[in-house]
DNA sequence: ACTTGAGGCTGACGTTACGTTAGTCCTCAG
DNA sequence: CTGAGGACTAACGTAACGTCAGCCTCAAGT
């Protein structure tokens, strides 16, 4: 007579628990298998059968895996009633705000490198002048007069071959890192040969402003913003490189 | 004498590249089983041999890696220059910002369960006569009064069993919702009356009170919070078995 | 020439949470 | 009694390696 006494007679099979629930049969199966959610009891025939003691802790093992978290973990919650569920709770907590940090970096980065990519094809004259700009700052107007004058007659063949043979030398210069080059190797200061080479199309740096091309490009965050993509720290180390070139072989 | 002839001809044992590159030399193993990175050649004795393209190419693959992609889609990315870079990136970082939503989501989820699972033990009081103000705004002083004289000489032991008889109800709810119990079935109507008793100990709601405090549980924001946490729409199935309760049993 | 230690190689299993067959057995309605 | 529908176990597949285990190779020292 007792509404609860006939509640807890009643039994389910697998499909019936999977359809009420809206998990698989093999994920029961599974659960099963590793002892999170063991049937009531089972038959002679080897059938599952759940009653609603299952359901329930059934729904709380769904709950904890709606929030990702992992069976082992789940098994110690829903296994005691005196585990505390807050600790583990907020602790999990803690995992999912720390990715979402580090996703939220890795957007930015993407980011960063989007610009890099589309920002390529016009990057020519764009990156080129942005460069004069920033270079009037240091060594006054007529450099960048020189600069304005030396390129005036270029076609864009001319300004592609320019950013290939930078790209070429960035690329060859990260390597050098990875390897653990010192700058002073002969390696790295061929590369920077052919970037002063590169550098001498525009305008003609001697042994005060190459090295202080090679600080702009530290110090001004579009230029770094550029040279991070290759690799992270090209920046200081082709400045360092550049100003070792300059000591060496510039009068 | 070609600085970049002599560069191309160093070659790395997988040790080297694993310590150069800052992955194990089992991921190099990997790469090469699957096809993502193949050493330049091997020895006849079975050894492999980096030389730079690999490295360079190794970089790649560690960046994108890095941002959370899979290796098949680095395949892909690092196997053709000619594939569009941009489009895998805006793609994965569209997975990205969603895994983000999704994860904001479920830290939200959490903080409510805290809430709830902090407020419980002083759930007792507070809970009760939170459930006491709102009720003055529907049925005037006089049910608060009476409520109020009621609980005047409980004892924590009562409000505990109190809020223990809520709990069970509740939890059997959920259980009938999981099942598809329609609010009219015995068993539903069953826990009504046992939660008909429960609220009885304060005040003796009638045909009109009683459903209206099943619309105060869904209507207040508070309430819902608690019974969310059983069981999405429990507060709506709650009050319409209420509803139903009321117009069989009460006068 | 021989040994030895460091390094390289190929399997092959373990991990996570199931999905997906494949083959067999049980149950119940007609 | 038979067929359909359901239940069972066993075992492989997934992603990206980590971690042995067992055997081979190389360079250097004795």
């Amino acid at each position: 007579m007792n509404p609860m006494s006939a509640k807890s007679r009643k039994t389910y099979t697998v499909k019936q628990v999977a359809e009420l629930s809206g998990v698989s049969i093999r994920t029961l199966h599974h659960y099963d298998q590793i002892g999170l959610l063991k049937p009531a009891f089972t038959g002679e025939n080897g059938y599952r059968y759940y009653e609603n003691e299952q359901l329930l802790t059934l729904k709380q093992i769904l709950f904890y895996r709606g929030l990702d978290m992992k069976l082992d973990t789940i098994q110690q919650i829903v296994a005691s009633p005196h585990f505390d569920r807050a600790a583990a709770l907020r602790i999990h907590r803690e995992r999912l705000v720390q990715e979402n940090q580090r996703t939220d970096a890795l957007i930015q980065t993407i980011d960063q490198t989007l610009a890099h990519l589309e920002r390529e094809p016009s990057m020519k004259e764009h990156e080129l002048f942005e460069y004069e700009k920033q270079a009037i700052d240091r060594w006054g107007i007529e450099k960048v007069e020189i600069s304005r004058e030396r390129t005036k007659g270029w076609t864009q063949t001319e300004y592609d071959q320019v950013n290939r043979e930078y790209a070429e030398i960035h690329t060859a210069l990260s390597l050098q890192i990875l390897l653990g080059s010192p700058v002073e190797s002969n390696d790295v200061q061929a590369l920077i040969k052919k970037h002063y080479a590169v550098v001498s199309r525009f305008w003609t740096p001697d042994r005060n402003s190459y090295p202080a091309l090679g600080r702009m490009y530290c110090d001004s965050p579009d230029f770094r913003k550029v040279y991070d993509v290759y690799h992270p720290g090209l920046a200081e180390y082709l400045a360092k490189a550049m100003e070792r070139f300059a000591e060496c072989e510039l009068a």
